[in-house]
DNA sequence: ACCGGGTTGTTCAAATTCGAACAACCGCTA
DNA sequence: TAGCGGTTGTTCGAATTTGAACAACCCGGT
């Protein structure tokens, strides 16, 4: 067992930084939704990759990859959702295992009229607080992690 | 109603750079913790709030808003860990409402165990993924957010 | 000494998350 | 075409989190 490399004083600012930001962030976002939008930040965040797609819909299993979730937790936010009538399912042609979560027209319509509300949460909560350089800074510094930590 | 303020592709880029390294980071330590610590994350960080105090002891409302949580869950966690024989509850001289969640020898030996590989990790999915440059800026970037949402 | 507003910590129900287990299915190979 | 390893989505129980409600307590002004 070698000595652990400890973190010097930078790397300790930089790790409690990173743990502080993305803890404020998320609690001001997920308590602005539910309680302005009444969703939860998973459902957000479902309703938008659906609306990305051609055709409104998403394997279950590609939707939890992209939420970076489970696929029970998927199967579960989209049963909420279903049952709020904002997405149904649908099953998958030439792959009967296979399931679709497609958005409804009421779903993309809830989007619309939650999307201006959040898009103002998400400035508020970080992109109006930095200045152009050091939102490209914090951009190439956040993707570098993300890319380093797929799979 | 004013127009919104839609978010620009760098804007963008930003945002989901920020959720999905926060997810991935997160995700990353609490199973490591988990797995190979038998310690959850929010557990880890008691402990080292905890350790950082002279006495080893932080009043309930104090930890609770060092870990950025609701009281009530510092008050389960703290339930966690004392039957874990991790942490001691100690009433408050002078005020009879307050707690103090006491470190014991126990806890700190268990937080001295664990550190290393605490710490391995966090290099693993941060620190060691960035150069100098990268981290001095992503921690300014990170702790203007983090100061710009304080409260 | 007493009140009234504020604080402290716990408990509760409800919501959410996860992994394991599972049944059903796919596709490749013998 | 039978079999087999791998995939898909759901269900289950356990763990965790939250806000509201609550009882107990503190304190400054009267």
């Amino acid at each position: 067992m070698t000595r652990p490399r400890w973190l010097d004083s930078e790397e300790k600012a930089a790790w409690n930084a990173f743990l502080e930001a993305s803890h404020r962030v998320e609690r001001r976002v997920e308590h602005h939704l539910r309680e302005q939008e009444g969703l939860s930040h998973p459902q957000y965040e479902i309703l938008v990759r659906l609306a990305d797609e051609p055709e409104w819909q998403l394997r279950m299993t590609e939707l939890a990859e992209s939420l970076l979730t489970s696929k029970s937790g998927a199967s579960y936010q989209i049963g909420k959702l279903e049952k709020a009538g904002l997405v149904y399912r649908s099953s998958c042609p030439g792959d009967d295992r296979g399931v679709f979560a497609v958005l409804t027209e009421e779903g993309m319509a809830k989007l619309r009229r939650v999307a201006p509300g959040h898009v103002e949460l998400v400035r508020s909560s970080l992109i109006d607080l930095l200045s152009r350089e050091q939102l490209a800074a914090l951009t190439d510094g956040l993707d570098t992690v993300a890319r380093g930590l797929e799979d």
